[in-house]
DNA sequence: AAAATAGTGTCTGTCAGACAATATATG
DNA sequence: CATATATTGTCTGACAGACACTATTTT
């Protein structure tokens, strides 16, 4: 078609003679936050191990935030989409491909990179705990797998005219050989007669790089809330695995106890039974299960 | 702290004599979805009036798309994040204030903008329709409220090795005085042993500017999933309003017909009744409600 | 037998779907 | 009274929480 804008032009004359204007722009990050589950230690190896959620940080090798720990990711380049970046990133950081991966959030404060004006758009990833490789200890490159607790500390509200403000702290620690990192994130809900929102702030933070641990606390958020409702929970697991396996999944993302019967119920539309069984655990053998292929619901 | 990084430098000294390198960066704009409930027209007044879900589209004075229908939007400026261009672009095309904003998702598909380098964070708002002023004829600011239908018209699945692809096609329907935008949007989701990818693709395309077709389809089903487990529609409604309008809306965003006794316990934690009710309607009486202050769940 | 985990049975209360019955305005 | 909507009651089946019981392996 051939409709002429206000300077006569065609839409073809129009872009040949398009010129990026000299608008400063931003820089667009992509940063991963990649969680896995893996065995804690156990002594007693007729008891089972406990199950641990970890995340992959990077520590920093120059500034800003020298020394300080922060999530893989970088710059989206021309010709990429954001999330191109990320399926870059991710298989930089740990060699893996082919794996769950979803956008969060665009965070964009000002002033969240000292540098320059960059935002970040974040991804979560969820890798098997099986094929993830001694990465955690390669101090070389100095990434690490830190251990995630994400705890409430502190729950307050305050009315103010025409609402409320509600005003959730969260502790998160990150645990690993290299040390522990704390940081404390406020969530904001601020309810009137005319709106709600929401907002993220960094209270304190030791050891985290930029506002790192806002995006880590938005994704433990999401994959809390998605665990309830779909099988996000399942790309955590090996191809194989027993059901009492991926309750301690559940519970080491929810952070909750659950009840053994109501928990096979609400999970057996997710998986598929396999005939084989776990074998040597010192105690009654465990059919092993994978994820249902078959949609639920 | 006065950490030396490998040339020697502080964090200060790094920061004074960084330049942002000449890396091409791209635009990024903020694109709105604005969402509103309006009464359809209504023959016989004794019965009531149906309820019509629209969204707000700007008619595009210039090349690209010259003529065709976009989501209004702007590029985020620096010393701005993408959410307060969002609000400001949200007063400058409503002129409203303190409304339901959240963010939806960042768009950076190669070649969505033919200019340059743009990516879309998207945002969804939601007015009620009381406050939404006749903006919605006028034209000279080529802005127009439309009418939205959006259904699923083809749904298919194929077996690939060692998964499935299914395919959901949904017809976005756009209308309005000036006339019928339509879109066929296609949700893949890829499930294979490892993976689990979900991707959206423009089918075809009539009247509407650059990808906004897939924001509207990503918009609206971000607004069904939330409506039935939050009080997201709530923000649709004007403070004062029956639990058969509420009802009403609810029905338009999930295109299905509900219960009304299943309904009214469902949302009743939501709303708080008031000691108002409706007048001279032709018919009983409606007690007037409001939405709840207080916490639910 | 003791230790440890695997797996099942069942009661109970909540809640959504379905449908029916009753209530109260206007014309 | 007819029309139209408002509001409540109740039956039923699905399902999650809670707890108890049985089963099977290794030491």
């Amino acid at each position: 078609m051939d409709i002429l804008d206000r300077d006569g032009l065609t839409e073809r004359e129009f872009l040949e003679r398009y010129r990026a204007g000299d608008f400063e722009r931003p820089s667009v990050a992509a940063d991963m936050v990649i969680f896995t589950v893996t065995d804690a230690e156990e002594d007693n190896y007729r008891k089972l191990p406990e199950k641990e959620l970890r995340v992959l940080l990077i520590r920093r090798g120059g500034h800003p935030f020298l020394g300080k720990w922060a999530l893989p990711g970088g710059f989206v380049r021309p010709n990429e989409t954001t999330e191109q970046a990320a399926v870059r990133e991710l298989r930089e950081e740990t060699g893996v491909d082919n794996v769950y991966l979803e956008q969060l959030y665009t965070f964009s404060d000002i002033g969240r990179d000292p540098r320059t004006w960059v935002m970040s758009c974040s991804y979560m990833s969820l890798i098997d705990g099986g094929q993830v490789q001694v990465k955690a200890g390669d101090d070389a490159a100095g990434a690490a797998w830190f251990k995630v607790s994400y705890r409430l500390v502190r729950e307050s509200k305050e009315l103010i005219e025409g609402g409320y403000v509600k005003t959730l702290q969260y502790e998160l620690k990150l645990s690993s050989d290299h040390g522990e990192l704390t940081a404390v994130v406020e969530r904001t809900v601020t309810v009137t007669e005319a709106s709600t929102a929401t907002s993220y702030s960094i209270v304190s933070n030791d050891g985290l790089a930029f506002d790192h641990a806002k995006i880590i606390a938005y994704a433990i958020e999401r994959l809390r809330g998605k665990v309830n409702y779909t099988d996000i929970a399942l790309h955590l697991m090996p191809k194989l695995f027993t059901l009492t396996e991926l309750q301690q999944v559940y519970e080491v993302i929810l952070d909750k106890e659950l009840l053994k019967a109501a928990f096979r119920r609400k999970v057996a539309d997710l998986v598929t039974e396999t005939d084989h069984y776990t074998e040597n655990a010192g105690h009654r053998p465990s059919r092993l299960y994978r994820r249902s292929l078959e949609e639920f619901r």
